[in-house]
DNA sequence: CACAAAGGGTTCAAATAATGAACCAGAGGT
DNA sequence: ACCTCTGGTTCATTATTTGAACCCTTTGTG
């Protein structure tokens, strides 16, 4: 693993519920010396990557994000699009959608909305990178993503979420290759428990697709008349995530969902 | 310089005129060797901080940034509560009107607007980042902000981005003192051509200045009546801004203040 | 009040990882 | 068929990163 790697990574550990981190902790999370973070959270700091509370000493993400975050929303302006579809189809299921792009091999949440209308809901973690072969966004991912996800994925043990968790390799490339079959994804408590999802793929202006959307329910609740209207519901709004996105979905793909809708 | 710096000013390359940079023009303009940069490419990439585009080899920002910018947000929701303050002055004033944060020794834009009611404006590029001895928000910046900034900035010699900029340190320190005393900066064509402006320092949970706020007039616009407009609407703003951010405004700039409006 | 404990930060020899000149490969262009 | 411009790779050399040990300050405690 490069410097560069160590340090980008020490940016992960971040989270709206762990929003300031001080050196000793940065130590235990990665692992490192604690000389090796000092130095990488200093480099960080002088680029704006992060910043530095004089008080508790403890480091935070910084400005430079944002900015970055601002031309690259400019050029690509995924977020502020996709944000009313998700909204939307939210509103109209009554429950959690979120919609999350490839990063390397993980998914990463772009945004996300809960409608809040039950007692018991999804918690969901922007923050939180999305393992493919544990969530029904990674299943659709795998399934109509780069072919080399899948092997790259079984180049290293499954590790498993919770019990549910696909951690057999031919179990998942039969899984996969059924989604690919079916053109939606369903998980059940793969990744959390007590947790349900479907999901499907966006694509951008690429054949391969360059993200996810996807509807978690709380297992309780998925009764079969949701398990009929959340598929529908949701090819009809990842075409249009797709076409937010200026991409196509590809015809054989197209020709499922047809089927399903 | 360490790796992690080189690798991130790799980032600051882009902007929304130059949303796709090769590996080549990634050479010229960091001026390091080919390999070296492609190397950094790669890992940047593969956290993704930056994506390739398969069919040009071009590479552009990543994902990961904007899931980064999501967190910071949540914890520190600058940009969404400083926002409708920043439009609001802007229609106003009728002018450019900008907040932007410390990232180091340079000013990082948070966010702008302009009005748009004029047939000339002054272009703005929030993917810039702005230096403290050309602008008025860094001439507010110097004023307010940590100490150490005039010290770190007087280290090498001033550059000029127009004729009309403060090179000489010593013509810098005692404008700077001014800002002090007076509690807005201005300056006139110093960092572009025909464009002046006027900068007030915003801050956060701390006693330093951590941003600026500034308007930005064409000078063939620049009336008397703007010049004595623009410091009491922005000292107003600034000290919203400032609550926004959670932070108090120091009682000796407050007295000032006061005194100005 | 002394003292321990814990967090942040620094040092410097040892070792690992970054570097860059040279090289390869493919896509246009002439 | 040849040139050239692009992206990408190799490997010996070199310089940068590394980490055990150390220092400093704050905080809590007998």
């Amino acid at each position: 693993m490069g410097t560069i790697t160590k340090a980008l990574n020490l940016l992960n550990f971040f989270s709206p519920s762990h929003p300031e981190i001080g050196l000793t902790e940065f130590r235990t999370l990665s692992g490192q010396d604690k000389a090796t973070v000092h130095r990488h959270l200093i480099e960080l700091a002088s680029n704006g990557f992060l910043e530095q509370n004089p008080v508790t000493k403890g480091y935070r993400l910084g400005p430079a994000i944002l900015r970055l975050a601002a031309v690259r929303e400019r050029l690509f302006p995924a977020r502020s699009l996709v944000a009313p579809l998700v909204e939307r189809l939210a509103t109209d299921l009554g429950e959690l959608v979120h919609v999350s792009l490839r990063e390397g091999d993980h998914l990463s949440p772009l945004c996300h909305h809960d409608a809040l209308i039950h007692g018991t809901r999804v918690y969901f973690d922007e923050a939180e990178l999305l393992p493919l072969h544990a969530t029904a966004s990674g299943l659709a991912m795998l399934a109509f993503g780069p072919d080399h996800l899948m092997s790259d994925l079984l180049a290293d043990p499954l590790e498993a979420s919770t019990q549910y968790t696909i951690t057999d390799p031919d179990e998942l490339k039969r899984t996969v290759e059924r989604v690919q079959v079916e053109g939606v994804a369903f998980i059940d408590q793969g990744f959390e428990l007590h947790v349900s999802s479907f999901g499907v793929p966006v694509f951008g202006d690429l054949k391969e697709a360059v993200g996810t959307m996807a509807v978690a329910v709380p297992t309780a609740r998925m009764t079969d008349e949701l398990k009929r209207k959340i598929p529908v519901a949701l090819i009809e709004a990842a075409t249009e995530v797709t076409e937010e996105l200026g991409g196509t979905v590809p015809p054989h793909l197209r020709r499922i969902w047809l089927n399903a809708a």
